[in-house]
DNA sequence: GTTCTAGAAC
DNA sequence: GTTCTAGAAC
């Protein structure tokens, strides 16, 4: 036993000044618990006593009976206590939890480590305290291995920290040995990878102390945490209001605002404004510009932004400045009140919620997030489980909300969108620092991802108006499963923005994925990059164009992601199409007239929403860099326009190539030569002069030499 | 879709 | 040693 000597004893310091921590490791030897005490004990200006069974006995190995009789003296002390030894089971654990009054804090840390790498650090190691070292220390950590049992706070834990690797000790480390004398910890389970007990107590009066507290210093960064927004909205306010607060107030008025949930409304509160603290002027800019381009594309279906506080500042700036872009107050309104509790306390039927979650879509860290899970309950966790491990930020993925969970019947709440926002604080991780452009970047993405998400919940199923637009249609809450299995399916399998359960034509699109979407839907924001407009079609230059001249011609209805999605009903559409493509290929012509010109489709896009290619022929460009770029315009898989419109007529409907061809050789268009690399075939393409033969024999090619018919 | 880069191919 | 590809990350 170490005993820190520089606290004053009983009687000499008030006791109400400190804050003293039992805190209990939990780990197999080798686990690193002896190194966590000494790293904490060597940083930290709490006076802890490190207490182990190994060395209590005039260094030597003692009994469980000495362990409690020096922590209980230690306390006595105002010392902190690191109950150095294995504890691998509730009742190894409990007596300890007896030490000290009410006042004293009960933590676990759990240094869960691969058992391999516990037997490998205690076989090597030598001068061990309790002797256990070389081969008898791999007997003994496979023996103690299978009896290993998990804390939980129904033991009469405060808070548990699980470690998992090297990354999360030193994290943990770092978080104690930065502990004064007056410093305590948020409450509940931080950082456990499968739970049954992840509940988060008693936050609230840790951020209460953070914002009394003059000398509070700040906690570090929790990895239990790991980035949750913690919002005004916390997992105690929400406990308190329940039965005490059913009154709250509607900022603006909701049209049917305790209508039933035939009208699909998705609740959203801020995202990032609240512990990521993005700036809340831009963010309600952001807000009110997203809500503006989604609101015309979910029919119906209503937008209630959410937030606890009365008084909100972003709530009040979205009202103002939605009012003054004359947002209909039918469709979008703001909320006061508990997210978690609308229909139950507000009277406020909305069965989407979204959900300001962290990286890892897991409960913790305070906020809308424990609030969501703890109400959702623990099938919410296995739900989203199922559909994404983690999210980057930006993206959101959409959960279909088991029947099972209570916020299912009491609430009506039918899916939760988890949504993760850019961090702009430096004690979450991820920060962005004060790099607004890429901030608003990414919190303009994440309401884009939030509201597409919601979108495909009340998905438009096929019927056009006369515009040709999808009109946005409630279809009743699907919780069916259904896999994705499109390869563009991130490998997360998180769904970006577009979950479409229903069809084959299922595709995810990733936020990269999205920009020919929004200028399609939004040309008036593109002003720089818009060669033409129209209703129905968006002309751009390909950003990375791959031939000296290479068009978009993008079309502008809703639903049209690409030809996957392409009937007979858009063949006028996609003649439409055709025809400013060719007007823009002969204008192209005209100033060039060595340019040739092929228009068409890929069967697979990358980039969401159906467009048509207005190419050169000569692919003399810095941006063709590699064997699917040349593929994907040489091969079958790039379909003519004109033979696209022509299958359609006769079938009704499309072959699409696929992504083989892209195994293919690189051969030239040419002179069909075959060239081992993207160097050499660039090379002489620069020098082969052979005619398009197989082009102009099927009609496919545009140039001065001869018109082009559909 | 692009960029970056490790490692394969030359 | 340099070139090129392919996969990861965005």
């Amino acid at each position: 036993m170490e005993i820190d000597q520089r606290n004053t004893p009983p009687g000499g310091k008030k006791r109400e000044e400190l804050k003293q921590i039992i805190v209990v490791l939990i780990g197999l030897p080798g686990s690193g618990k002896s190194t966590f005490c000494e790293e904490v004990a060597k940083i930290s200006n709490r006076p802890w006593v490190r207490v182990c069974q190994d060395a209590i006995n005039n260094g030597k190995s003692g009994t469980k009976i000495m362990c409690l009789s020096v922590a209980a003296a230690a306390l006595e002390y105002g010392k902190s206590v690191l109950i150095d030894r294995c504890n691998i089971d509730k009742e190894q654990r409990a007596d300890f939890l007896k030490l000290g009054g009410s006042e004293t804090e009960k933590h676990a840390v759990v240094l869960d480590l691969p058992n391999s790498l516990c037997i490998s650090r205690s076989v090597k190691r030598s001068g061990h305290e309790g002797k256990l070292q070389g081969g008898r220390a791999a007997q003994v950590v496979n023996h103690m291995a299978p009896k290993k049992e998990l804390p939980k706070l129904s033991e009469g834990f405060n808070r548990i920290m699980f470690c998992y690797n090297e990354k999360d000790v030193k994290e943990a480390i770092k978080l104690y040995g930065s502990l004064s004398l007056c410093d305590s910890l948020p409450f509940g389970c931080f950082g456990q990878k499968s739970v049954d007990s992840m509940v988060q107590v008693g936050i609230r009066s840790f951020f209460k102390k953070q914002d009394t507290s003059g000398n509070a210093k700040s906690v570090p960064e929790d990895s239990g945490n790991q980035g949750a927004e913690a919002g005004s909205h916390t997992a105690g306010d929400a406990l308190e209001k329940k039965g005490k607060h059913d009154k709250v107030d509607v900022t603006i008025s909701i049209s049917g605002s305790t209508a039933s949930c035939s009208i699909p409304t998705l609740a959203f509160p801020s995202i990032s404004t609240a512990d990521f603290q993005f700036d809340l002027e831009k963010a309600s800019d952001i807000i009110v510009e997203q809500v503006e381009e989604y609101i015309g594309r979910i029919g119906e279906a209503k937008l209630v932004m959410v937030d606890l506080s009365h008084g909100s500042k972003i709530l009040s700036l979205v009202k103002t400045k939605a009012a003054k872009k004359n947002i209909d107050s039918n469709k979008f309104s703001t909320f006061v009140g508990d997210i978690t509790q609308l229909r139950s306390c507000g009277g406020l039927s909305c069965n989407v919620i979204a959900n300001p979650t962290n990286w890892e879509i897991k409960p913790g860290g305070g906020g809308v997030n424990a609030a969501v899970f703890k109400a959702a309950g623990f099938v919410l966790e296995v739900a989203t489980k199922e559909r994404a491990e983690k999210l980057a930020a930006g993206e959101c993925v959409v959960v279909p909300l088991p029947s099972s969970s209570p916020w299912f019947g009491a609430e009506g709440v039918t899916h939760v969108i988890h949504v993760l926002g850019p961090n702009m604080n430096p004690k979450r991780p991820n920060c962005l620092k004060d790099d607004y452009t890429k901030g608003c970047k990414i919190l303009r993405e994440a309401y884009s991802s939030l509201f597409e998400g919601f979108a495909s919940i009340v998905k438009p199923y096929g019927n056009k108006d006369q515009n040709g637009k999808r009109a946005a249609a409630y279809v009743p809450e699907n919780n069916k499963k259904t896999k994705d299995s499109s390869s563009s399916l991130s490998k997360s399998g998180v769904n970006n923005r577009n979950q479409d359960e229903q069809g084959s034509n299922t595709k995810t699109w990733n936020p990269w994925a999205q920009a020919l979407h929004k200028i399609a839907m939004s040309p008036d924001s593109h002003k720089d990059i818009v060669l033409e407009v129209s209703d129905h079609v968006v002309v751009i230059k390909d950003s990375y164009p791959k031939a000296q001249q290479h068009l978009l011609v993008i079309a502008r209805c809703h639903g049209l992601d690409s030809l996957a999605d392409v009937s007979g009903e858009d063949i006028p559409l996609m003649k439409e199409m055709h025809d400013v493509g060719l007007k823009w290929a002969e204008k192209l012509i005209l100033e060039n007239n060595s340019l040739e010109f092929r228009l068409g489709y890929h069967s697979i896009p990358s980039m969401r929403q159906l467009h048509l290619h207005v190419i050169s022929q000569d692919f003399d460009s810095t941006h063709l860099k590699n064997k699917k770029h040349w593929l994907s315009f040489n091969t079958p898989f790039f379909l003519d326009s004109v033979n696209v419109v022509k299958q359609l007529e006769e079938a009704g409907e499309l072959r699409l190539g696929n992504e083989s061809f892209f195994d293919g050789v690189l051969r030239c268009h040419r002179c069909l030569s075959v060239n081992p690399n993207m160097p050499k075939l660039k090379n002489h393409l620069r020098s082969c002069k052979d005619p398009l033969t197989f082009l102009i024999q099927n009609g496919y090619l545009i140039s001065s030499e001869g018109k082009y018919s559909r």
